[in-house]
DNA sequence: AATGAATGAGGATTCATTCAT
DNA sequence: GATGAATGAATCCTCATTCAT
């Protein structure tokens, strides 16, 4: 008797045992037999499930991406007003759930998976793609025009803290990083009224 | 007497070869060989002169750090005023023998070669040091204490720019960047003056 | 369910080809491939079931020195009083299953290998120490506190053969190296006698 | 203006290299270049003079076995009668200039080189030859015609002996081996003379 | 005489992937 | 569904050897 429904229980199992596997290694150097063993099957299961372990990348990749905009659509939800919205994006960017060593790691090896495989660059373009909308539309009542170059510059801000979370020790401080986010917001929408 | 000091020119060789095929194929995944003969030598030269593949990624790394550093000392020689210093920095950041292509693409496996290499963590803390504190030296005059953070932000910029860069097609556009780059730093400075 | 238990079969065959294959090049100058081949399969089914060519020559060891070890206590459990034992453990020594050609090159290459690998070295002063023991129990009857050193000198008589052996050409002649050993000892007995 | 009679020099610092870095290495996986270095020269020197590995493994063996003659002959010239004839061998066999730890380790490993190389296996046949002449002369007034099995058994001995002293810690006990096959030598003879 | 330069050949080991059961 | 068995194709690295100077 098939054991009923086994196959999104494997494959979620799966995916997170390849951001973790990626993200204790520090890079997309990991073996699929690796992963499977973290995710507690054998290797040959893992190929049955995604075909190839490119696929095992991608789908995890989806993973944290889904993530992240689960969050951000969640935070938007409760927010309320212009401002507010920014805040809820901001905070779910950096929240535990996002902002964690192994998510960070992973997140950067999806940018160089992003050079060499069309589909992971796609994926990584809907999601700037995605937080760029979000944050366009949350500025636009308050910078009016600007509001397309104030996001770019604040999504490259965002992307730059992660980046540089690569670097640092210990856990990352999320509360730190959207003050800085913060921070750099408010320098550019004053400046915009002081136009 | 052999034909003599061979090493600094094959080093050399190795080094360029190193950062084109990393660009090239877009990750770390590059292979001796691929490297050894775009250098136009064997797999087994490579290795008597530098010992292990790592040590030639490192050894490419160093070469682009060294390059970057050089353009700014030699932007901040000829700059003038504390403004004038902070251009000087952005263009030599976004100078055309820095941000181009392959260079980028090199660059960001440096940070992914970073979390598993601790030499190569040291050398990009060492670049973003340097970057630190020649941006805080040309802020301090401009906006007092409030240098540091500034400094700190735009850094997050620059590489956040750089690695946004890797989504984008067609050649990297230099201006855009600094342009990007300036704004983001006239809104933090204005702020500064209507405390 | 995939095919089951070929592990010990596959490891089996493997410890023999490596025999094989060491007495055939007459060095441990042989490549896992060579072995693998020999044994049947590929070389990386070796390195699955062994994990590095050190432990296939360590299980060779083990192999050859146990099948040694089963044949003198086979010959002791046949045997009867104390001459008789000495007579079996020199014949199991001499056997044609131990003192054949493949076998003896295996045997001096494990030498070799006991001065670099300390897992060898116990491996071959296991050996000897229960060679030892066997012959000092069987020469206790009939040497008394000498036994020691007759057991010892008798030892090293034994290892002196087998070492020649590499030089004769044909196939080993154990009846003619038990009788070397047999008249050996005799001389040494009658020496006590003598006393 | 090439400096003259370097080739002797050289060889021979070859030579001793060799000895000592198989010796180290307690096997024949000896590189030419650790050869060399040791031998204070570049490893291209080291095939200008001997051509190939091969050779200067077989030097070494002549080296040792030459060394080892030329004592032997020593010792007998001074020793007198038949007695002093087979003292004078022994004491040769383990003096402390042959029977020292790298040179044992040398030796085993010229016996497995004999395996695959006829020159060298033929160096080692002659050794055994001369040594048992020597014995057989020294040994035919005391034992007549059993001369020539004793020395057989001797040689083994003696061969036996070097095999175990591998096992052994510390530097080699030749007054011990000394006695050991003094002690066997005497039983065999009181053996002839109780016949 | 002497050596740095250079390489072809090879060898241990790894791994994604396939397959039979 | 699940997995042990199995392998071909790499890949890093080593090394004896050659050569130009």
């Amino acid at each position: 008797m098939p054991k009923l429904g086994m196959e999104p229980i494997r494959k979620e199992a799966l995916v997170k045992a390849t951001i973790v596997e990626i993200g204790r290694v520090g890079s997309l150097d990991v073996t699929v037999s690796q992963i499977a063993k973290r995710a507690g099957m054998s290797s040959a299961l893992a190929h049955h499930y995604f075909g190839s372990k490119e696929e095992m990348f991608l789908a995890a990749m989806r993973h944290i991406l889904t993530l992240y905009g689960a969050e951000v659509r969640g935070a938007l939800a409760a927010a309320e007003g212009p401002e507010g919205r920014i805040r809820a994006i901001l905070r779910a960017s950096f929240s535990p759930g996002n902002f964690r060593r192994e998510a960070v790691s992973a997140w950067l090896n999806f940018w160089v998976l992003a050079q060499s495989v069309p589909e992971a660059k796609r994926l990584l373009a809907v999601y700037q793609g995605r937080l760029q909308s979000n944050l366009v539309a949350a500025l636009r009542p308050l910078a009016g025009r600007r509001a397309v170059e104030i996001a770019e510059s604040l999504g490259a801000l965002i992307d730059g803290l992660y980046l540089r979370e690569v670097l640092k020790s210990g856990p990352p401080d999320g509360a730190v990083a959207v003050a800085f986010a913060l921070r750099h917001l408010e320098a550019e929408l004053e400046q915009g009224v002081g136009e």
